[in-house]
DNA sequence: AGAGTTACGCTACGACCTGTAGCGAAAGGC
DNA sequence: GCCTTTCGCTACAGGTCGTAGCGTAACTCT
């Protein structure tokens, strides 16, 4: 969670947790009001009533902060059995949506990623915090419907983590887009057509390949 | 492009146009070498050999700089006609991906982005400057497509429309995706497979639907 | 209990960036 | 030639960054 140094020393004060829950949820709160560009450290130790030496000791820049800030919200996603494959991926869907519609995600996500471009240790925390515990979701998606019988069993495991990839990349990314770049809702309506879009070339792949 | 005050004077000094490119070449070379948040509006005057205040009398702020810098390099997507869908998908997609591997686009898109997300003006010339350019390119596809025989002909006007924006945001989507959040190769492979998932979902929803 | 180690809050600081103001000079239109 | 606008330059106030140094607090081990 934290950049903790190397080895956590048994000996010594320990690190304040009031002060790491105080600090990220300050941070969020900053990213709320202020947005992404206009959150300073010295605004956030103030709000979390904390010396901003004390951030320094922990993150040490502003990505970092918030990318620990925000990935605890990405967690809440979850993948209820509804019955079939289209309503699944509708309903999670839909959650995601909700979820970059909160000020501090859609405020921090974009940045974090666009820093991350320049800066590799940052882009292995957004990694590891945010994307790849997200991708438990299409792996969960696409065994259930092969249980169904909505798609065929495994053949080849090489392109089934291929095609698992891709389904993530596409769908994550359609909706970022349609949420930040188009800025347009992302409502049933469209959400139903994205799934159907899916599904459909899931099922054609599937006739097709064997 | 530039954001000259509202009415353009017949009176007075002319603004140097020579500036101008100067102002736009110098901000992508920043791009490149420091990327977007080292980038200062004070380096960028002095690689344009032009006073700091020049920029400002004709950009509010960094963001809008840039979005007018990186720009232009969006209007180099063609779409020639390969015989079929899926390959004029595939060479679309694989000259999208060239540009997000450029380093002034690759720090710079997601950042305006970012920072549209609270800035109104600035989304709308992100939107006209660069989204609503590419769109051409699917209509073009999608036009070409059913002139082939590919997709049926068009019923619904509205349902036709909602198709290509959902089709934009998939493809644009995804690609960015790819490219920034999964930091993963967008190479032949993939661009195959998304092609194929597109083909085959259009494919089916023709079939069921008309 | 005492010694050792680490975290904390606080203050101060140099370096840097922002965005604006004021100036005289340059470059056009009338 | 007069008017208007832009230009380069300098200077500036305001704000942020990230670090250093200090004394104090908290916890562990002997």
């Amino acid at each position: 969670m934290c950049s903790r140094t190397n080895r956590s020393s048994r000996t010594g004060r320990p690190r304040s947790t009031e002060a790491d829950t105080a600090i990220l949820e300050a941070t969020r709160a900053a990213l709320v009001e202020l947005g992404w560009s206009k959150l300073t450290m010295g605004d956030v130790a103030g709000r979390a009533g904390v010396a901003k030496t004390t951030l320094y000791r922990r993150w040490a820049n502003k990505s970092e902060l918030v990318v620990d800030a925000v990935a605890v919200l990405f967690d809440e996603l979850e993948l209820p059995d509804l019955g079939s494959l289209q309503a699944d991926i509708e309903n999670v869907v839909l959650q995601f949506a909700a979820l970059l519609e909160r000020p501090e995600t859609k405020t921090a996500l974009m940045a974090v990623v666009a820093e991350s471009t320049r800066d590799e240790p940052l882009r292995e925390r957004i990694r590891a915090s945010i994307v790849d515990r997200q991708k438990r979701l299409v792996l969960e998606g696409r065994m259930r419907a092969q249980r169904r019988g909505e798609l065929p069993a495994d053949r080849d495991p090489v392109a089934v983590d291929a095609t698992d990839d891709l389904i993530f990349d596409v769908i994550a990314g359609a909706v970022v887009h349609r949420a930040l770049v188009s800025a347009e809702p992302v409502d049933e309506p469209w959400v139903a057509r994205l799934s159907a879009l899916l599904v459909g070339g899931l099922g054609a792949a599937a006739a097709a390949g064997g």
